[in-house]
DNA sequence: CTGAAAGCGCTTACAG
DNA sequence: CTGAAAGCGCTTACAG
């Protein structure tokens, strides 16, 4: 099957024997056009298949429709989440998305961002990879396009001339109420599980956890921390190292939800029983929260909801580029469910 | 902060004193400029921080360097990763990708569609909602765009002039695998659960089922088809349905993983033990099958590889617009884990 | 080796 | 109410 060629405004126009100016006017529902004249051209527009040409468009005005979303990892249901928010308030304002995938890679995102900056989107919503550092990211992005970071801080200070957008979860305050249920449920033992502490998201929740403990008179054992990659395989993986010494931590506290299912699969291998011989708090209330056996204590963050959010701040940035650009931090809440127990006799 | 104006081709010309098609032909890396110019003019372009309009040169060129992809449900990591690797294969070869997603809506497809189309996409990578109809896409798409389907049929006949590429899985080879597998396990009353009947990968797993049910001298009872939305949740809120009747089954093979941990899920929460009193097997492989408690057996179709592979074909077809359309179907294959096992004596 | 000119598909003052 | 003209940022023959 041969493609066919596009059809352009010049081919309505000629065939309605009109100038393209008037076709344009018709496209964008100007009053001005004769109501004859307008059905005309829309009969032909129809007949023919026309479709509008949105960066030809956009090159004749100067402006960009489409918004760059840069993603981290794609495959962690919480970004993949965000990424549909995300792209359902872009689409509803009529912008496109752009997407691009780090797979944490700072050196793939550096390279991702320069091929989406050539697009020219309107602007840059970015979920950096874990170690993403402000100065590189600045040097890539230039001066002349808006961001937008989604839940990690960029590492070291930008340049003085670079300002950019922060949509950030209350990590602290969320880890902090996730430490405080353990404690009050009786548990004095408790683990900081998962994720790595060069991403800022892990340490501002350690530092949450660390805040209700010692507020509790506990301080924490060094080896109640356990890093580990921010996949349930790593976590489950990691499990062993929460039992090396005595006495063993009771309950967890995780990094997310990812690593707290993966934290329940590697207790239930070593015949342990999350929510009743130990308890477990995720971050994030990804779906499968919900539905796990048994089902996750969780801090409930909405990714969905926080990918809309992000695209209307990017979009806010669009229509007003000189606004103050303060930090905004969403405030997030623990949902009590099944994973979670008194400390055993 | 204000932001900056973009730089142009012609502000390099100016800064260097050469003309707009020199400067074209030192991006283009043409070797008929002289060394001492190209380096000038790269020179300044790093000074003016020169950032290429792709969307000005697709322009001229008559020729686009973006692909649209669109999903019908991000949240599920089955399609999440494919679009993962449709993304990955298409940044590789120098195409950015246009994302929109019609959550399970064929209205909401055939708007994401048109709007996606205004950006003159060189393909449409197309993973449809359940029920898409090839006469409403073939009309939104046009004749000037290729397409490519994956994962399920459109219902219905396209207009003989509107071709398109197909790749998918091989359904009915696996569920049949899989059934096969229970039946050697020594099951008799095995169940087809999840999904719907009238998406046609659904039809095609059951017609899998039945090819080994009946191999096996076997027919099927009714009361062994449970459908049910293909989501975790709603398969965990379908597993009575399996019970209602005597004899009730010892096994089932689920539509999808997802499915297949819902039911999983319900199993427990009725006292029973997937794995030990009862087997269940799943469809796609997502990265929880392999960490579930107990693991799944699954159909392993690597999601993140078709979606490579879907770029690769519809690159293929942008080179290539006349080749003929032959559907890729492609093999999958059963993994053994801990979810099966034989029938309770 | 480099420049002047035309043109991709659109929009926008400006005439009339 | 409609058309002629200029121009967005680029590329591509064509001269020289």
């Amino acid at each position: 099957m041969a493609l066919r060629r596009k059809v352009t405004l010049n081919d309505i126009a000629g065939a309605c024997g009109v100038s393209r100016a008037t076709v344009s006017l018709v496209l964008r529902g100007s009053p001005l056009v004769h109501a004859d004249t307008r059905q005309r051209v829309e009969d032909e527009m129809r007949r023919q298949g026309y479709v509008y040409n949105r960066a030809a468009a956009g090159l004749r005005r100067r402006e960009s429709s489409s918004i760059a979303l840069v993603i981290n990892d794609l495959s962690n249901p919480f970004f993949a989440e965000f990424a549909a928010g995300v792209d359902e308030a872009l689409a509803a304002a009529g912008y496109v998305t752009l997407l691009g995938s780090s797979g944490e890679s700072a050196e793939r995102q550096q390279a991702v961002l320069g091929t989406l900056l050539e697009y020219h989107p309107a602007a840059i919503i970015l979920s950096p990879a874990e170690v993403s550092e402000a100065s590189r990211v600045a040097r890539v992005i230039g001066r002349s396009t808006p961001l937008l970071v989604f839940n990690r801080r960029l590492v070291g200070d930008a340049p003085t001339d670079f300002a950019y957008d922060f949509l950030g979860l209350d990590n602290r305050a969320g880890a902090r109420q996730a430490t405080e249920h353990l404690l009050a449920l009786g548990h004095r033992r408790i683990a900081f599980f998962g994720g790595h502490l060069d991403s800022s998201s892990c340490r501002e929740r350690r530092l949450g956890y660390q805040d209700a403990m010692r507020e509790a008179g506990i301080e924490p054992e060094p080896q109640w921390t356990v890093e580990s990659a921010p996949t349930r395989l790593e976590a489950a993986a990691q499990t062993g190292a929460l039992f090396v010494r005595d006495p063993a931590p009771t309950a967890a506290v995780c990094y997310n939800d990812a690593v707290a299912l993966g934290l329940m699969q590697g207790l239930i291998r070593r015949g342990r029983h999350p929510g009743h011989d130990f308890a477990v708090t995720g971050f994030d209330d990804i779906p499968e929260a919900a539905v796990s056996a048994p089902p996750l204590t969780t801090v409930g963050v909405e990714p969905r909801a926080r990918g809309r959010q992000a695209a209307t701040l990017a979009l806010q940035r669009v229509r007003d580029p000189g606004a103050a650009h303060a930090p905004v931090i969403v405030p997030v809440r623990l949902i009590e469910r099944g994973s979670t127990c008194p400390p055993p006799a």
